[in-house]
Formats: structure tokens, sequence, C-alpha cells
DNA sequence: AAAGCAAATGAAAACGATTATCAATTTCAA
DNA sequence: TTGAAATTGATAATCGTTTTCATTTGCTTT
């Protein structure tokens, strides 16, 4: 990590070794305000322009995507896997992935049909999870 | 329409009337600002707010859907025909559409093996369209 | 080791689309 | 015709994102 940001001719700071690593064990899908905290916890006195802006760079030197899921709130993918989907609650806004293997092919062939370049998928399922759903039977009874 | 906006109890009033009809005529996807612009054209009196909530209304009665494509601008989907993807040129900001009949099967399975339940799909394909890729190659050459 | 320069930082302000507020107007049922 | 409730239009508030700018820092070159 500490390889590619040289070779890239971007310099090392402590606040952007701290971001990156804590940004790189994240498990969820977390946004600016959620990595700030984090980040925060940890060194107090890096600022909000510092967490956002190294998250642009952890996009442009391709180890995220940002999500845009349509609550207006911009959240950051890592792109451990190869392009998978998200099963996105509308309730609790939690946002759980699944392969997609089985319909790249289908959208290849879309493209190409449309003589489309490609850049990325999005491919999500807006909805209630597991949890909500069961709150929200239980409410409605 | 009439019918629909009186069953649900709202009411009818010129600039509605002359929003919805706008609206429902229009071949692509409009934004807020997109469709005022139209709208001024006919009736320079109307407010942006007065478009904006009309738009909301038009999603609630089921007659389009809100998407977000990521770049900050909220568009609106007729809902004429099923479910489709959209072919999101991130140049020219066009959005071609496409079926989505064959993978809808895929999804709903991926749906019912979380135990989520539906609400809605989006699915689509970003890149630069047939146009702003001729233009690319030959600017890049 | 020191200097010089470009990049990075942090605080604050600017931005821009969306949403809320409110007085005035209008619809519609009674 | 009358009155309650909804709608409108102007304006302001909101809120996440992005820019600005003075200061600091990392890194290369002497
Ligand atoms: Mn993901
Ligand atoms: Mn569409
Ligand atoms: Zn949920
Ligand atoms: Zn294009």
């Amino acid at each position: 990590m500490r390889e590619l940001l040289k070779n890239k001719g971007f310099k090392l700071t402590p606040q952007r070794e701290l971001i990156f690593s804590i940004f790189l064990e994240q498990r969820d899908h977390v946004s600016v305000d959620e990595l700030y905290d984090e980040i925060r916890k940890l060194d107090s006195s890096i600022g909000y322009s510092t967490v956002w802006r190294n998250l642009k760079l952890i996009c442009k030197l391709g180890l995220a995507r940002e999500i845009n899921v349509g609550d207006g709130i911009t959240r950051y993918d890592q792109v451990t896997h190869g392009p998978h989907g998200h099963l996105f609650c509308v309730k609790c806004k939690k946002l759980v992935e699944f392969s997609v293997d089985k319909i790249v092919g289908f959208l290849d062939q879309v493209a190409e049909d449309k003589n489309f370049q490609i850049e990325s998928f999005k491919i999500e399922i807006q909805g209630l999870c597991d949890d909500c759903r069961a709150l929200n039977e239980k409410t409605s009874v």
C-alpha cells in the first residue's frame, strides 16, 4: 500500500496511513461521516476534509468505489472481490452483497448490442431485509 | 388521470394538470429543473416548489419513480412499462433503457435466499454511449 | 544536514440540490 | 355561497459535498 502510493507519486502522511488502514479494515460500506468518526477515535486532530479527500484518493487508486443508493449518502465499497450486487434495506440502510456472476454475461451482451463501453455495473435490490421484515409484520398485526 | 387524483382525494388545480400532462408526455428521464423549464415555457408563473411537489405526488401515485445515478441529480422515470435497466453515459448523462426480463428471475431468487422483501430493482450499466465513445476515439488519436 | 518545492492538511466557507415554512389563494363538498 | 382543507409561490433552511486558503509537512536535491 505504501508502494502503491509512492509509485503514483502521492505522499505518505501519518493521516493518510491511518485513513487508508482503517478504511481497508472496515467490513461494511462506510460513509465519510462513519469513517471520520472511526478515525477521530484514534486521532482527534484529523480534519473531515482529509478523510474525505483520502476516500476520493482511495477510489482513484481503484481500491474502492462510491455507491449511491438514493438516500443522499455516498458510501464507499471496497473492491476486494469482483463485481457484486447489493441488497439495500430501505429501513435500516443495511447493505448485503451478492454475486452477480450469473448475469454479467447478459449485461455485457446488452452493452455490446448498444455499442456501449462499460465502466461499471450497479445492481441493486431495494426492499426490506430479513430483520426489518420481521419487525414490520409484528407491528402491523 | 383526473379520476386517479380525485379518487385519492387530491385537488385538481391548473398547475397540477399542466405539470402532470407535460411530465407524462416527456420521452426521457427528466430532472426537476428540466421539467420546470418545460413548464415555464407554457406558464411562467408556476413556482419551482410546485413542480417539485407534483413530481413527488406523481411518484406517490405510482406513475413514476425517482432514479439516482450518482451525479447528484434526481431524475424521474415514468413507469409506463415494467421494470427495466438503464445504460447511463457518464459523459453526456444520457439514459437508455433495456429489458431485464431475462434476469429478474435470478434477482428474485437472490432475494428469496436472503429472505429479503423486494420493493424495486436498480440495474444500471455505467460507461460511455455510442456517440461519446466515437468522440473519445477521435480526440485520443 | 539544510534548503526548496510541491503536496497535504485543517478550518472555514461556498456550493447546490432538496426540503420545509408560511401567508395568500384556490378547490371542492356541504 | 360558505368554510375547511389543500395547494401554491416565494423564500429560507437543510445537509452532504466540494472548494478555498493559509499553514504545515514530506521528499528530493544539494
Ligand atoms: Mn459492496
Ligand atoms: Mn427508465
Ligand atoms: Zn433492514
Ligand atoms: Zn454519451
